[in-house]
DNA sequence: TGATAAAGGGTAAGCGCTTTCCTTGTTACA
DNA sequence: TGTAACAAGGAAAGCGCTTACCCTTTATCA
């Protein structure tokens, strides 16, 4: 059987509370006591039951991350960066790929509080509001990162997708192009709706136009992407740019271009956002506009783990801003 | 406060041993009562506490799953596919990145025993012998995916490296290659040797020669494989074709080549190991060799979790056969 | 009709920790 | 020398469940 605690204080001949003490590093023990008591723990390969000390009244230093789906470069970025900052915290965490389903969702949620996981980072999207608000009316703390919800009182991280749009066109138009187009995903999506609208914006700045036809909604895959370049690519004006609203479309666009017989970057510029590990691989090498993925995950885990230790109660919302990467995915337009 | 299961006992007028069994389908409780109890339950949000269930003796209903990095597509696929089936079970997953660092691994695997999970799959590669026996001996279920350490008696779920390298050399004899390179990661790792030893078989029995100068070695890194690359296409006789041991890899080797001016896959076949998303989306798609790892995660949870409801303590040793995925990137050699 | 079993439910002892007082022996200091 | 203060450690209650038994009813049937 495993050594409990009660296994360690007969043998070294002390109460349970003193070997609690010893490895909590709390009230005052000698150092004699104490090196007996771990000598005879690693003799055992004693290791206090974390559900035990849990249900006695401390943390489960269990943190649970809801994203859509692992397998999704941007995420599994993300994870890794959650996952490095929680354990130098001494958290684990569970991770959950929800899909954007409302039912796993829900289940997941279930699970966690069944779990009393001490806190739940979300970068899921459908998030049913009552959900998440049942989570802060159940008092565990909740840390939304890449998604906003102003509705939520909840710590929240995210990037600033306006900027990144803006950036991305400013970009294109310093390179001296004239028309671009943008392939974007589902715009029920704030995020972007917000690229998108920054992207707009640098545009109008610059006195260029955007007609409406010059952005094609695709849904999230690289063959959306290759299907919404074509349309803009075979319209009357094509444009000698396109913008992306994340890597894997910029990736579909890429191919619908060489497809068609036209080179990028020297017909066809191209830029995504992200700046996924997929950016670097492809060829030519992405041009995009990068999220502080690492920094955002790691002060997710700050913010949450804040609330966790109850160092404060204070709801923050961190806004990050992107920055662009240039590649060789983007030149100026031939002449 | 959370409620706890007085609360629910208190406010049906019955004891917990009745609100227990109604929640674990166990002995026998009227239909009446019954709903009178998930009716409070409703009501109040109660969920059972895990930690508590789990100290009274049951399963914590979490699987440790310690892999090098998340962010390396073929394992985030694993990750899915393994998470999904656990969540199908009823268990939840803590990840561990641990890079193949054995101080890493070491720190995972103690949390993760503190944390009583009720197993740990293992995908990494390092693994002390010493740290994974010790799991065996505190009676904690491992199974290894991906990894064979033949010294454990641990239950494993593996590909065939070898019949996947002895595909990948065959395909490309009959296509009509003569030159083949290699570029591998380190021989260190057996699925890497055993995959360059399938392909040295095939090459053998089709009475072709392999020069140990045709074999490089290269860290896991597209750089690496680009590297590589070039130093097998300098060579005075450059191979028409290369076998990369992994995609990664495999893109590395198509850059290379693009940089060199050799368009893949008219003047240079290349063919990946993995099938990760990565093969799709790359330009041209990777012809590569897959590994069924949808099968292969949900095989290994399905041995973990009957070991861990004890219908069996045998070990299995499950191999599974890649096989052969035909895109774009290897034809016949030019003439 | 009396014995018996099944259905429905309760009692209470843990599970392995934490933590709030306590107790006791020392030390320091006026 | 008396006493306050501290260091070292112990007693025991309690965290929220599960479960092995045990106790009533009520139905069953020879």
């Amino acid at each position: 059987m495993k050594p409990t605690i009660y296994d360690i204080a007969r043998l070294a001949g002390v109460s349970t509370a003193t070997v609690s003490k010893v490895f909590n590093n709390r009230g005052s023990i000698s150092d004699k006591t104490k090196k007996r008591i771990m000598a005879i723990s690693e003799e055992l390969n004693y290791q206090p039951s974390g559900v035990a000390s849990a249900l006695a009244g401390k943390k489960t230093f269990t943190i649970g991350l809801l994203i859509p789906d692992v397998m999704n470069p941007f995420f599994a970025e993300m994870t890794r960066h959650v996952e490095d900052r929680a354990h130098e915290l001494g958290f684990n965490l569970v991770i959950c790929n929800t899909d954007n389903n409302q039912q796993k969702e829900l289940k997941y949620i279930q699970l966690l509080r069944q779990k009393r996981v001490d806190g739940i980072v979300a970068a899921t999207g459908v998030s049913d509001e009552k959900l998440l608000k049942e989570l802060i009316k159940d008092e565990i703390p909740v840390a939304l990162i890449s998604r906003d919800m102003s509705v939520l009182s909840a710590s929240t991280v995210l990037v600033d997708d306006f900027a990144g749009g803006h950036a991305a066109a400013s970009y294109l138009i310093a390179l001296g192009h004239r028309r671009i187009g943008i392939v974007t995903e589902s715009l029920d999506i704030i995020s972007s709706r917000d690229r998108v609208r920054g992207f707009q914006d640098a545009m109008d700045n610059a006195g260029l136009t955007l007609a409406g036809d010059q952005v094609k909604v695709s849904d999230f895959s690289p063959e959306g992407g290759s299907r919404a370049a074509c349309e803009l690519l075979d319209s009357t004006h094509p444009p000698t740019a396109i913008f992306a609203c994340n890597d894997i479309l910029a990736i579909g666009v890429m191919h619908a271009a060489r497809q068609k017989g036209l080179s990028v970057p020297l017909q066809l510029s191209v830029i995504g956002f992200d700046n996924t590990l997929l950016a670097a691989l492809s060829d030519p090498p992405l041009t995009t506009i990068a999220q502080p993925i690492q920094a955002m995950g790691q002060q997710v885990v700050d913010l949450i783990t804040r609330e966790i230790n109850e160092i404060t109660s204070i709801k923050q919302r961190i806004v990050l801003l992107p920055e662009l990467v240039i590649r060789g995915s983007a030149q100026e337009p031939a002449t």
